[in-house]
RNA sequence: GGAGGGAUGCCAGAGCGGACGAAUGGAACGGUCUUGAAAACCGUCGAGCCCCUCGCGGGUUCCGUGGGUUCGAAUCCCACUCCCUCCGCCA
């Protein structure tokens, strides 16, 4: 949610933000055309609610007095003042609920930073690293549902019987190649020395998958999206779509302690999707599923500078992991028009899979200034000091594990059909170093 | 699932129709004292919104949430949510 007052003062810039994006600006000159009358409205409000208050006062002191009919007379008075109090607040509160109705629809503004453009064509390649995919030899040549039916580790067969279509099962080796990289990403975001300079340790959560309404209201995820979750009707919770769900609505209405900021957090989940919009796209293998494993990466910050920091160490530390995997990847930095409504600036990581040869979105680092921190309501304060601020959130995937265990199996793949395992996941596999080719 | 009890500021906790934005204690912050620290003492110490003659003003709202009663509600009534205790069930 942007914030009313800078809408009211700069709405010239607030405009030509919101049409970077090519968003609709209907609803920000209904805030403006709304937020006049509002004013009005409660001065008017508070000015009437002051006087019942004082009248009210009086005659608490008449009736002591003993002076009953004065205070009769008094009361009539203060009556008529608050039927009409009743009347303005019921106004106030209209408008005001539609102000917010809009707000909540209004887009974040894009960071300057951020290239133009209005579609994902015009997404800018920070860099490329690691091997160029011209380069894959005919044996990676492969696309990983092959792989994981020639090996038995992936066995989609059976999980469209037990659940339906675009839900996936690993077995065996796949299972635990998959258990080993969550794992593996888990304690590496734990430690520091892991991280670029000036980084920290990101707390491990491990949180609740199904989640109250205003849980998912507060990321943006609702009301807007509602059509992609799963809805459990009997208790009223959502299934979440991404960790970074409860993890940014931990410190909901919370005010945090200055000196605790930056706080950092990594949490694994099953992340849930009904993906309506893409019923009967990449149905094959691991590319998208109704339910699949993720690492998310989460962090509060006090303003700007402190958020494009931790920004930047989300990336680094997901390049970090896609680099220990040997995988080749690329950097994009989305354009003003492809950010997601509450992202001011996002990058997204692709990990090039050489047997579907191509790019697969593993990973969404995003900064959200004090966007999602509004709706939440997460503020900071320095102890001590009046007053509070609005935090800023940021986060991004520490993978999203699907796509990467596809690039893996993919890029990985030897002459015999063995899968060659990265080095930093052999420890998690009792020291093996490949996963054995078909007999 | 059944029966009770509860929800108040950063924390603990009083208040149970008018003088309550809220006692008291603790924490925190500033100061006095001290070589320094502790102690003691003094002071400050929640948040949102609005207005203006922009002053270290004024008004208003917030005591789980939402309604209601009343001239007036933290206090009374209703509904909901959450927490605790006991019983039941249970991985």
């Amino acid at each position: 949610m942007l914030d009313l007052r800078r809408i009211r003062s700069e709405p010239d810039a607030v405009r030509a933000g919101l049409s970077r994006r090519g968003a609709d600006l209907a609803p920000l000159d209904r805030v403006l055309e709304l937020d006049g009358s509002l004013r009005t409205l409660t001065t008017e409000r508070d000015d009437i609610r002051a006087r019942v208050n004082a009248t009210s006062k009086q005659i608490g002191e008449l009736f002591k007095a003993g002076e009953r009919d004065e205070a009769e007379i008094l009361k009539g008075e203060s009556k008529a003042l608050g039927d009409r109090e009743k009347e303005l607040a019921a106004e106030t509160d209209a408008v005001d609920a539609e102000i917010r109705d809009a707000l909540l629809r209004i887009p974040n503004l894009p960071s300057p930073d951020a290239p133009d453009g209005l579609s994902e064509d015009d997404n800018v390649v920070l860099r490329t690293h690691g091997a160029d995919p011209s380069s894959f030899a005919e044996h990676q040549r492969v696309p990983h549902w092959d792989i994981g039916t020639e090996l038995g580790i992936i066995d989609g067969e059976r999980a469209v019987k037990i659940s339906g279509s675009m839900f996936t099962m690993y077995r065996g080796w796949g299972a635990r190649l998959l258990r080993a990289m969550i794992g593996h990403s888990l304690d590496s975001s734990a430690d520091p020395s892991l991280g670029p300079a000036g980084g920290g340790a990101w707390e491990e959560i491990r949180p609740p998958t199904l989640v109250k309404t205003e849980t998912m209201i507060g990321t943006g995820h609702l009301p807007k999206f509602e059509e992609e979750a799963y809805h459990v009707a009997k208790d009223d919770l959502w299934t979440i779509p991404t960790a970074e769900v409860p993890l940014t609505s931990m410190a909901a209405g919370e005010i945090l302690d200055h000196d605790d900021l930056p706080m950092r957090f990594t949490a694994y989940t099953s992340c849930f999707r009904r993906e309506a919009g893409a019923a009967g796209r990449d149905t094959r293998g691991l590319l998208r599923s109704h339910e699949f494993d993720k690492v998310e990466l989460m962090g509060y910050a006090d303003g700007e500078e402190m958020a494009i920091a931790l920004q930047e160490e989300v990336l680094a530390r997901s390049e970090r992991l896609l680099q220990e995997l040997g995988l080749s990847y690329r950097i994009l930095d989305l354009c003003a028009g492809d950010l997601g409504g509450s992202a001011a600036r996002t990058w997204d990581i692709e990990a090039y899979a050489p047997g579907v040869d191509d790019w697969l979105e593993v990973s969404s680092v995003s900064w959200f200034a004090d966007y999602q921190a509004r709706r939440a309501d997460v503020r900071w304060k320095k102890a001590g000091e009046k007053g509070t601020q609005i935090c800023h959130t940021v986060n991004g995937s520490a993978m999203g594990w699907p796509r990467t265990v596809a690039a893996v199996l993919e890029t990985h793949r030897q002459a015999d059909g063995s899968i060659a395992i990265p080095e930093v996941l052999q420890p998690r596999l009792g020291g093996a170093t490949h996963i054995p080719a078909p007999e």
